[in-house]
DNA sequence: GAGCCCGATGCCGAAACGGCATCGGGATCG
DNA sequence: CGATCCCGATGCCGTTTCGGCATCGGGCTC
């Protein structure tokens, strides 16, 4: 038992006036009980109950007491049955609007993680765009959100958030690997692999291509981080995208990340939220917590780096 | 300790972020609280912390159960010191607006009883009317008020009743003495001794002594019970009043008090009430449960005679 | 006055707790 | 790359606490 067993003690010997009757109650014998009480009372320093003839009954100290046992002990079962739910299969499922890039990498090993404690929770993760993820929230198609911290206006709190600094993708032996910083417009003279035709950064670059006068075209459009990682390894051309997504090649050494030069694009920043105003059921509650700790530690890591 | 050790030991481990530092700040061996937060967790089914390099972290388990754990630990304290306080002579008094009958005896009774166990609490005690006594309390002057409750109206709270029947006090060799009912008629014929000139009965007594005819003027209009007490012993004539407040003398054998027949008097019931919307402070709030259970015990008793 | 039920208490075995020493593993620093 | 440090985990043991049993004294009931 977490809670002392005097909380139960108490509370039974006042809610049934008589030490013995629950004793019974309690299973336990009436000596033990009196004797909880009696230390009790010794350390409160205030008598709990009258004693009369056929049994106790409270004071008003011992009622003043017996509202914070009822409510802690009342309390504490809501928690674990919270848990418990948890734990079990009870809970239902927890919906994520996630950008594509975290979604890919960083999003499962959390679910995993959570999901070895609470195997009975299930998810639904779902990859937006920028543009897509706030309005999948609050539409109530999606439980938690997870996208760039400059869209997340009002109507969504923001719970954690952690540096995602833009930058370029290029395969371990290509001009680009060894620099620390590009900018936009080194990339620009290489071929590039975009994922989508209009993307966050596509006015930027557009402005790049057309101030060197270079090709608008790129050398690969596609929506697959696995088709882009592909391609990237086969040398093909440069991919403008953070670090998510492309942790594990990068740690394997096939893939670099570059960050760019330009402040606006490196000191980019991606956040948890959930809409203002929406309870939330507990199984996204907590994983939301999951979630917060591991932005925290990505944060974290950054900075010490 | 009423809590078990293990809360504390938990909390200081969350807030702290290690198991040593914990154990360190809470003065026992870092084994020991080990062993308390694994039995918890065994206890729970779900783990509380990850455990890191440098020490541990909650998982979300770990910080609903925090939550918990530090709402119970504050709890307590608030209502330990609240108990505390009345035990020892930080609380400030409590003020009552009593009618005479119950002030004289009664009240007084419960006053020491409450203040055996908490000697801190000052009270003011003022005799008051029917009339007054709502005023008082509704004024603030009292903080309880104990009034018939028929004319405990809106705006206060009824918190318990016991029924206070009104009936003829006259000394024990006195004629009517031997009877279990009188009505207002019999007790016409006698020289009266009233409280005051217009007491709650007047009307009524006065429409029963002009019926016969009888001289209206009383024997003896005083408004001190005790001189009443003594006017009564020496035969002088017949009181009218609940038995409240000549309990002693009655035990005594000196005084008898016999029951008006007629049911709107007989059935006259008195009440605790306290201004509704007003948060009585926690010297009132626990005497007023005091004076509760008191009421309740008056109640039953005389349910079973 | 006999019997009954109440809480209180002495006694004893069982269980829980805390302290000490130690282990194994990851982090850190020279 | 090894020495060191700090972390949580664990085995061992003395102490404390807890619960069960039997009993006591005091009101209440019949």
């Amino acid at each position: 038992m977490m809670h002392a067993s005097v909380l139960r003690y108490f509370r039974e010997v006042a809610e049934r006036g008589s030490i013995r009757k629950a004793a019974d109650a309690l299973y336990v014998a009436s000596s033990a009980v009196n004797r909880q009480i009696l230390k009790l009372e010794d350390e409160i320093g205030v008598p709990l109950f009258e004693r009369l003839p056929t049994g106790v009954r409270l004071t008003s100290a011992g009622k003043r007491l017996l509202r914070h046992v009822r409510d802690t002990l009342n309390d504490f079962e809501r928690v674990r049955s919270e848990i418990d739910d948890l734990r079990g299969l009870k809970t239902g499922s927890v919906r994520i609007a996630c950008l594509i890039g975290l979604l890919a990498e960083f999003l499962p090993r959390q679910v995993v993680d959570f999901h070895r404690l609470y195997p009975g929770v299930n998810f639904q993760l779902s990859s937006c765009g920028p543009e897509q993820a706030n309005e999948e929230v609050a539409a109530g198609r999606a439980d938690i959100g997870i996208n760039f911290t400059d869209v997340i206006y009002g109507g969504f709190t923001l719970l954690a958030e952690a540096p995602a600094p833009q930058g370029a993708l290029v395969a371990a032996g290509h001009p680009l690997a060894s620099q620390d910083r590009v900018s936009l417009m080194d990339c620009a003279g290489y071929p590039l692999i975009l994922w989508s035709e209009a993307g966050p950064l596509t006015p930027y670059l557009r402005s790049a291509l057309k101030a060197n006068d270079l090709d608008a075209t790129p050398r690969a459009l596609c929506d697959s981080l696995e088709a882009m990682k592909h391609l990237l390894r086969a040398n093909m051309g440069v991919a403008l995208f953070s670090r998510f997504g492309f942790e594990s090649d990068i740690a394997a050494g096939e893939i670099a990340h570059i960050p760019f030069s330009e402040p606006f694009l490196a000191d980019r920043r991606v956040g948890v939220f959930v809409p203002a105003n929406r309870k939330l059921a507990i199984g996204p509650a907590m994983f939301v917590e999951h979630l917060c700790t591991a932005f925290a530690d990505i944060a974290k890591t950054d900075q010490g780096s």
